[in-house]
DNA sequence: CGTGTTTGACCTGCGC
DNA sequence: GCGCAGGTCAAACACG
């Protein structure tokens, strides 16, 4: 007994010296704890503005991410313009207003027309200060009546020298302009003779992927007919088979997606428009299509420019419409033309062959 | 040989 | 009137 409380004094006297070292432990512990804790709250204070920075040019990325979708898909449109030199005007005065006019008009096109299309009316044709007599192609010269009135600009992104738009051209002329490093060429039409049809192609000095091809004048014939062919089971409308889908909306979903995966059907259709929107704004008092086209010219009326950016996928049977033709193509594009989609597209039936 | 392209010269309109 | 720029002509050349 006496022994167990010596053990126990022991015990007792030690007890102190154990507690203050524990003690001084568990304060380093605990100046260690708060330290820890100091620089947790820095590391979290730290990593909130990484987290903030984070954000924030998450967002800018984001931005810029959509920038660039943006000018992308602006440069992918396929730009229209229409012209007329109804009236001599101050060219230069007038291509900037045009141009303002058609930078404003593309932000609006971005937002509202999904097609990627850019219709322009424009006004900015130089005055026709040549009208030269032409010779035509018996040799004699006539003077046209207005050669130049009627003037169609195409933008559209393309590797190819030129756009294959279905008609056969011979270039006459090759000239750098001021303040573009790209030639400028001059194509004249060579369907038939006397067609008083000019084309200029130039390579875009800001984005060389663009071309822009300017039509000027009309065809005095059938425009050839070419290699966009809708498959005739979707022309026909077969409300009894429901296992065919609406004819309209076969049509729609094909043109659609041309639209969508081909340039080159961007620059056709764009070409196919400006024509419709040319005849509708002409007198109607035109001949009749002959439908006969490619007789008579040895062959030449063959498409020979295979390096020609992809082939024409929308050839109108005519290039002289009538209104009613005009029309009809104008209804089987207002599908697409609208951004509520194929659901709402008219009922409009398609002859075979009509497009 | 016929047809298309190239390219330098020429023409025309416009601004100064 | 002059110079400049855009557009056109036409001879030379290339190609099939």
């Amino acid at each position: 007994m006496e022994r167990k409380s010596k053990q126990v004094d022991k015990v007792m006297l030690n007890m102190p010296v154990v507690f203050t070292e524990k003690e001084k432990q568990l304060e380093s512990t605990r100046i260690e704890m708060g330290e820890m804790k100091e620089e947790n709250k820095r590391l979290k204070m730290f990593l909130a503005e990484i987290s903030k920075d984070y954000q924030s040019l998450k967002m800018h990325f984001l931005d810029a991410k959509r920038q660039i979708e943006n000018d992308v898909e602006e440069a992918e449109l396929v730009s229209l313009s229409l012209g007329s030199c109804l009236a001599k005007h101050n060219y230069k005065e007038e291509k900037n207003i045009a141009n303002k006019k058609r930078k404003q008009e593309e932000n609006q096109i971005k937002d509202t027309l999904s097609l990627g299309l850019e219709v322009v009316e424009e006004e900015t044709w130089p005055p026709c200060k040549s009208m030269k007599s032409l010779k035509n192609g018996n040799g004699e010269v006539s003077q046209q009546a207005n050669p130049s009135k009627d003037r169609v600009s195409v933008r559209a992104r393309c590797d190819a020298p030129t756009m294959n738009d279905g008609c056969q051209w011979r270039k006459y002329g090759q000239k750098v302009a001021k303040g573009n490093p790209c030639p400028k060429a001059y194509y004249r039409c060579s369907v038939a003779a006397g067609c008083p049809v000019k084309k200029q192609v130039q390579r875009c000095a800001e984005d060389m992927s663009i071309l822009i091809t300017t039509y000027e004048g009309r065809h005095n014939h059938p425009i050839p007919k070419q290699s966009y062919q809708l498959n005739p089971s979707q022309i026909s409308s077969n409300p009894s088979n429901p296992s065919i889908k609406n004819s309209d909306q076969m049509i729609t979903d094909s043109i659609a997606q041309a639209i969508t995966t081909d340039p080159s059907f961007q620059s056709a259709l764009a070409t196919a428009i400006a024509s419709c929107i040319r005849v509708h704004g002409v007198q109607g008092t035109r001949e009749s299509s002959s439908g006969s086209y490619g007789h008579g010219h040895g062959g030449v009326l063959q498409e020979r420019n295979s390096n020609e950016c992809s082939s024409s996928y929308l050839a109108m049977s005519d290039s002289v419409m009538t209104s009613s033709h005009y029309q009809e193509n104008l209804k089987i594009f207002q599908p697409l033309m609208c951004s509520s989609g194929a659901e709402n597209a008219s009922s409009t039936p398609v002859d075979d062959g009509e497009q």
